[in-house]
DNA sequence: ACGGTGCCGGCATTGGTCGA
DNA sequence: TCGACCAATGCCGGCACCGT
């Protein structure tokens, strides 16, 4: 992977690189032990014969009835205990639930849908309190260490930061005059950034002076994330603390954020908005708030919601279209590893190819002397920056937690008649781990019968659950067979 | 050889604050 | 009400070393 040779770290004096960074060796640990370190701490605390079920798909309520025919579905197989409760057993509508269950199931929805105030935003579903992000970085108070490094010195203006600040003030202009930014106008989100055809010529037959004549070719879209001028925004934002929220301009710093994509990365401006203390008569909490923040998204229509084109984690931001290419691979072989390279290549691919048409561009307009198009890191130009392995980790178990009672309540709602425990060898191979958590930790997967949704099961003593739990149904008996092959075994759960 | 883990500087991002 | 400044926070990524 390219480094950006642009600015060049001078080796050993940068991260890793420095005196005393990383790994201490071996024979130095009983001196490493003698401060807390987090190696130290136990990750987990299992008993080493206890199963750990997988973290993502595992009810958080076991004794929670599901919708749909309960005796024909994943969880009722898994938890055969759970059809033979007392009470009405005629079920509604045939779906083998009691009056009771019911009842229990539509108080749990209304609670979450009443209670969840972030329940009902799109791009999150709901928050995570705790970002594996932040834990993985997590540092331990570490002792005063002296402070003589020279600062460096500031970089340049970036080619980005300079087209950024020419959109804000573009869009800032055109809500003065128009009400609405312009390209709300065209009927989009975005402030798209020229076609590279179009961007090469203006950029070798200007006739006018710019300082900067080379901005065009790195730009990227922006998009204008303005909830007050979206559908159906209310007059005022609430804050938490329910007073109204007042707007309190653009960022600056930056002036937009950047959210990971293929094959380039595009920003997301927005505007702030601040429960203002000093105002008169309705003094506000003080709290400050971004408008992609899920308070102020939560408060737009679903539709307007569903629109967010990010999902936005502390300190990162990865595109929608982004996530669910990760979500459909990761759930196969295809890891956080492989799919790094794959993005990494896409945006190596898509800048050699800019590179070739301003190569081709310049000699076609008979330009001698142009200056060398911009390397593929160069912060200050081009400034890629594919997304590491760690990076997506963290992103998708961040997705996942955040997802997880979703993904619960679909899974045990799939109907099941027939069931494939499915171990694929060297699977966990392929799987991501995450500070030494695999990000799955199943190395079964029960299928039902159209391959719907993988149930991770942590060991074989699940497998042997569920095809108990087919035996101790009255639904007409088990045919099981076993095999070496990837697909381990399958239960058909006879009609009767 | 490959992947996991820890260290730590740079800087992206946040949010408090104040002035126009 | 809005824009902008600025300090604080802590995430991201490169590197060295260890384990398998």
């Amino acid at each position: 992977m390219g480094r950006d040779s642009s600015h060049p770290q001078q080796r050993g004096t940068h991260g890793g690189a420095r005196r005393g960074a990383g790994r201490p060796p071996k024979d130095s640990e009983s001196a490493a032990q003698l401060r807390p370190s987090r190696t130290a701490l136990p990750r987990h605390t299992p008993q080493a014969s206890q199963v750990v079920p997988g973290p993502f798909f595992r009810p958080r309520r076991p004794t929670q009835p599901v919708p749909g025919d309960a005796s024909n579905t994943f969880w009722a197989a898994a938890h055969p205990e759970s059809t033979a409760l007392d009470g009405d057993t005629d079920g509604l509508g045939g779906s083998g639930m009691t009056t009771n269950e019911v009842r229990q199931l539509q108080d749990d929805l209304g609670f979450v849908s009443e209670n969840d105030e972030h329940a009902d935003i799109a791009r999150g579903d709901a928050l995570v309190d705790e970002s594996l992000m932040g834990e993985v970085l997590e540092e331990e108070e570490r002792v005063d260490e002296e402070e003589d490094d020279a600062r460096p010195t500031l970089l340049p203006e970036s080619s980005i930061t300079r087209y950024l600040r020419s959109v804000r003030d573009r869009v800032q202009a055109e809500i003065d005059i128009h009400g609405e930014p312009m390209c709300y106008r065209r009927n989009d989100l975005y402030e798209r950034a020229p076609h590279q055809l179009f961007a090469l010529k203006a950029c070798f037959t200007r006739t006018q002076q710019d300082e900067h004549p080379e901005d065009i070719l790195y730009a990227r879209d922006v998009c204008i994330w303005l909830p007050h001028l979206l559908f159906g925004a209310p007059d005022s934002f609430k804050c938490f603390c329910g007073r109204k929220l007042s707007r309190n301009g653009f960022n600056d710093k930056p002036i937009a954020r950047r959210v990971r994509s293929m094959p380039v990365d595009f920003y997301l401006m927005t505007n702030r908005f601040v429960c203002d203390p000093r105002r008169i008569g309705d003094s506000g909490c003080g709290m400050n708030s971004q408008g992609t923040d899920p308070l102020i998204l939560g408060q737009l229509p679903r539709f307007v919601q569903e629109a967010f084109p990010a999902y936005i984690i502390t300190r990162a931001a990865i595109s929608k279209t982004l996530l669910w290419q990760m979500r459909n691979t990761f759930a196969t072989r295809f890891g956080p590893a492989p799919f790094a390279e794959l993005i990494s290549e896409i945006q190596y691919r898509h800048h050699a190819e800019c590179e070739l048409m301003y190569v081709a561009a310049a000699h076609f307009y008979g330009i001698v002397n142009a200056n060398r198009f911009s390397e593929f890191g160069n912060k200050l130009q081009y400034n890629a920056s594919p997304p590491t392995v760690s990076y997506l980790k963290g992103v998708f178990t961040d997705y996942m937690t955040a997802h997880r009672v979703f993904i619960d309540r679909y899974v045990a709602s799939l109907p099941l008649t027939i069931a494939k425990a499915d171990h694929t060898f060297d699977f966990l191979k392929y799987m991501g781990g995450f500070k030494g958590e695999h990000i799955f930790t199943a190395a079964y997967i029960i299928l039902n019968e159209w391959e719907q949704n993988p149930w991770p099961c942590s060991d074989y003593d699940q497998i042997t659950g569920l095809r108990e739990g087919y035996m101790d149904t009255d639904s007409g008996g088990v045919e099981g067979s076993e095999s070496s092959s990837d697909t381990d075994c399958i239960y058909r759960l006879s009609a009767g």
